[in-house]
DNA sequence: GCCACTGTTAGCAT
DNA sequence: CATGCTAACAGTGG
């Protein structure tokens, strides 16, 4: 479940709490999380000391001392926490780091077995299948780019927010968070929005995306941020989850549908189609 | 106990 | 260019 707010939150939460701590042991208890075939640069770390932590989409980067990045993506229930070495560690942690002079340690934490962990040299991030083909960031692209990006394109509307390849980072919650802000409908045909209703678009995709960064995410079920905290944005939901309950801006009641296999929730009136 | 559901994404057939 | 379906996995709720 983390999207681009709550893994934007993981980032610079743990970004204040890792940065220059060397690593000092690494506790694999369930392989398969690595994704590097062989052995590789992951097991490797001891000695590095993490030296800058970036996201992009989705994805935390986590750049080590020595030129080797870990490619973090939690799916759906992956967790990334920074506590202390003396408490008690549950099945569904998968690996570990502890860092010299530190009684705190970095936990990896999944319990669908989703996500996945790679290694990779930092020069070779980008060239990595997992990031190349990833669209651009929303919060960095201007909008022109946008319209450009769009042009051409064609489907649902909601389809398309998902799609990684064309933006990076908008998952379920928001993109229906996205298309309540813009008063968009999930299933609008993209080739046919007008160039007016394709800028509420952008500017929607800014502010609920920014709003939500502000307010740390949204803890659903299984979000936390670095530290184990949870987010605060799912009390400023406008319409995901809240099937059967009034619009907060006509009072209409929230519909669900289903658009390509995710559940999908709108106003019927404020997102006309 | 069984079945349907869940925030992600890749791979497949169409 | 697009869609829908399935699978990976574990837990929750009816």
């Amino acid at each position: 479940m983390p999207e681009l707010p709550e893994v934007e939150t993981i980032v610079r939460c743990l970004g204040c709490l890792l940065l220059g701590l060397e690593v000092e042991a690494v506790r694999v208890a369930f392989r398969p999380v690595i994704r590097n075939r062989k052995p590789s640069a992951l097991d490797r770390l001891v000695g590095r000391q993490i030296v800058g932590l970036r996201r992009r989409g989705k994805m935390i980067l986590v750049d080590f001392s020595g030129g080797i990045t870990a490619i973090i993506h939690l799916k759906m229930t992956g967790q990334l926490l920074f506590c202390p070495a003396a408490a008690p560690s549950d099945k569904h942690t998968h690996l570990a780091l502890a860092f010299r002079g530190s009684d705190h340690e970095l936990r990896y934490r999944d319990v669908r077995k989703f996500g996945f962990i790679l290694g990779v040299r930092t020069g070779d991030v980008d060239l990595a299948p997992e990031l190349r083909g990833l669209g651009p960031e929303p919060l960095t692209l201007d909008l022109l780019s946008f319209l450009r990006r769009l042009e051409g394109r064609r489907g649902r509307l909601k389809s398309l927010l998902l799609r990684q390849n064309v933006i990076a980072g908008v998952g379920n919650i928001y993109a229906d968070e996205i298309l309540f802000q813009s008063g968009l409908h999930p299933l609008a045909e993209v080739s046919r929005l007008s160039r007016r209703c394709l800028e509420r678009l952008w500017s929607a995709i800014q502010q609920v995306l920014n709003e939500a960064i502000l307010f740390k995410g949204t803890t659903i079920r299984d979000y936390r941020d670095g530290e184990g905290l949870e987010g605060l944005f799912q009390n400023r939901l406008e319409v995901y989850g809240r099937e059967g309950e009034a619009c907060t801006r006509c009072g209409t009641v929230i519909r669900r549908i289903r658009v390509s296999g995710r559940s999908t929730h709108f106003c019927p009136r404020c997102q006309r189609r």
